[in-house]
DNA sequence: ACGGGGTGTGTTAACCTTAACAGGCGGTTG
DNA sequence: CAACCGCCTGTTAAGGTTAACACACCCCGT
């Protein structure tokens, strides 16, 4: 239509008003849809809306209303089908209420998760979701905006605080259960691939891990744990195929390999299967694997993969409905927490007899 | 520390002016670290900041600055890898030149590709990068931001105007060489999975597919091009396994069924291979299969997955330095193009020897 | 005739920040 | 010694919007 020449001031309510021969407030209620109008106010400020091409600034209404009716989510990696079904719900609730939704992504690193936080609360959004992993200065930015009073729920991240909820699935438990399962099958050289010994053991499903082996009297040695050191200021390195294929090929380069293993989650075992068809190794007789999150290939892998999978949808709505409560409450609330269950699904990857 | 009693105003620039003793403008020339402050001034006023535990208001600063130094990117579907990849480079450009990212998701549904150019204009980001899928009221929105002078570079949008610039991959002559390639391999007998006929036929790298046929003289049959329909008011759908596995098993029907198939992307391609498999086939030889994407686990597919690799990272970094140019410019400024590259990567699901 | 409720519009005063300009002060230069 | 410059701080006036209040009008019931 017309030519945009990009120095033109955006038109304010004051042009419209003008044009239309009425009071800037008339405008608002126009644009706003509140108040009364008279059906031939409205229709004249309409026409002076899209003749100079009007559009309301957020930032002005959003300083005088003192909300945005925006919200915040952090995640750590995009990529991965966990954060992006999280992500899903999440924008499915809030939408719902009104709410848009934006997304920053930390690349796992503290750095940038500060950063995020700082671009949300200069944004003044209403609340974030924070879904990325835990670490120091990351907990203290948090703390502090808490405690100025911004709503924060967590996901899945290691970190308390009385003022923010946690959702989080029990990854504790999943770890546990995966182990048991292969135990249960007779395998008791069982390797974990996905991390290295660090003291900083925030790794729930590693944990699980650990206890089941435990708990079972089996030992635990040293160099069946491989992958990569979890420092929270790194790269997404340590959820990757790369990280599973190498993992494995330290696994079978041992003296006494391990015939099965639990991987961090479904990409890295990913990575370890490609590994163990190299070497020309059958699974799951030669070796067995387990899993973590039921990503919509583990399914289609061959053998399909057993594995470990989170109430991802769940634990969004539960996130998104915790926030606001937060948002709707008036003043500090107690902390709530909501810890879901996960399911192992047992495919072939772990020697259950083909159909 | 304290107590969040949330009903507690935010600390602003005058109280802390106040408690410090000094005016606002020093106190702001303090946060923004611009203009001239005595050491001893800076100090005290830190302090004050630090006690009324004060943050600036990015609304009241966007406002006054007509700024906010926040671009945002749209994506589709947030799960894919390439638009991660996206992402990623993106955010690493802007970020280096002190531009925040936030992220909007459409779920490949006009409405809320609408709904989040709104929610980006609201909060008046300084430009967009928009890498989802064309659909005409969507176009519309974009074209009346464009006029209104806000900075839009399009990633693989089928959108044309005259001031935004594109970025997008050759994704047509993508599909012509792995068709060609089939084709090379003896195959004439050559099925399309990820979309079913209709007229608004945007999707280039079927397009590519047909005029290879074309071009060799083999005849595209409509029974071989199998998928879900396009219609740009859709859930993501047509991109998943569920689709290729779908489509591969009306493929084998088939009377004379094909003996190579080009899939839309890998995922499409991993369901159909999952499909191929349970009828007991074999990869490569009852049935050879491209995929396109190239995503990390394609080389890890058993077999490997002979698929097209967008240049992604490439992408992103163009689209974020003709924005950055874009808001640079006090004017507007002519549009510009970029077409970049695919690459066929030959693994052994399309029959090359093994090694 | 009067009180009251719904309707339509206007006025005022923030919301919080910063650009632009205006001094003042001490020291250096020609 | 006047002019000038670097440093430091302050004053004023937007930036665009809406909550709160005020008022005027009309119709209704009593």
């Amino acid at each position: 239509m017309s030519h945009s020449s990009s120095k033109k001031k955006h038109a304010t309510l004051a042009d419209i008003a003008a044009s239309a021969g009425v009071t800037p407030m008339t405008v608002s209620r126009v644009v706003n849809q509140n108040g009364y109008v008279s059906a031939e106010t409205r229709e004249r400020v309409m026409r002076a809306i899209s003749a100079l091409n009007y559009r309301r600034n957020g930032l002005a209404r959003g300083l005088k209303r003192q909300r945005t009716d925006t919200i915040g989510l952090v995640l750590g990696d995009i990529a991965n089908p966990f954060a992006a079904e999280l992500a899903r719900s999440v924008r499915e609730v809030m939408s719902a209420r009104g709410y848009n939704l934006f997304i920053c992504v930390s690349e796992h690193s503290a750095k940038e998760d500060i950063a995020a936080f700082d671009a949300l609360a200069d944004h003044r959004v209403d609340g974030i979701i924070v879904a990325t992993r835990a670490n120091k200065p990351g907990n203290d930015k948090l703390s502090e905006m808490i405690e100025r009073g911004l709503p924060v729920v967590l996901i899945g991240r290691d970190f308390r605080h009385q003022s923010a909820d946690l959702v989080a699935a029990d990854n504790f438990k999943g770890g546990y259960d995966a182990t048991e399962h292969l135990i249960g099958l007779g395998h008791k050289n069982i390797g974990f691939i996905g991390i290295t010994l660090t003291s900083g053991l925030a790794l729930r499903r590693f944990q699980g891990y650990l206890d089941a082996m435990r708990a079972s009297g089996l030992r635990v040695n040293d160099r069946l744990i491989v992958g990569r050191t979890e420092d929270g200021e790194q790269w997404p390195g340590y959820s990757t195929e790369e990280v599973g294929y190498e993992g494995m090929k330290r696994l079978l380069a041992l003296r006494k390999r391990p015939t099965a293993v639990f991987a961090r989650n479904d990409f890295t075992a990913i990575g370890a299967i490609s590994a163990i068809k190299e070497a020309g190794l059958s699974i799951p007789h030669d070796m067995a694997i387990v899993g973590y999150d039921d990503v919509p290939l583990a399914a289609h892998m061959s053998p399909p993969l057993t594995t470990v999978r989170q109430p991802t949808r769940e634990q969004g709505q539960a996130a998104a409905e915790f926030l606001l409560r937060r948002m709707d409450a008036d003043g500090p609330i107690p902390r709530e927490e909501k810890i879901m269950e996960c399911a192992l699904i047992v495919r072939e990857s772990t020697g259950v007899v083909a159909r």
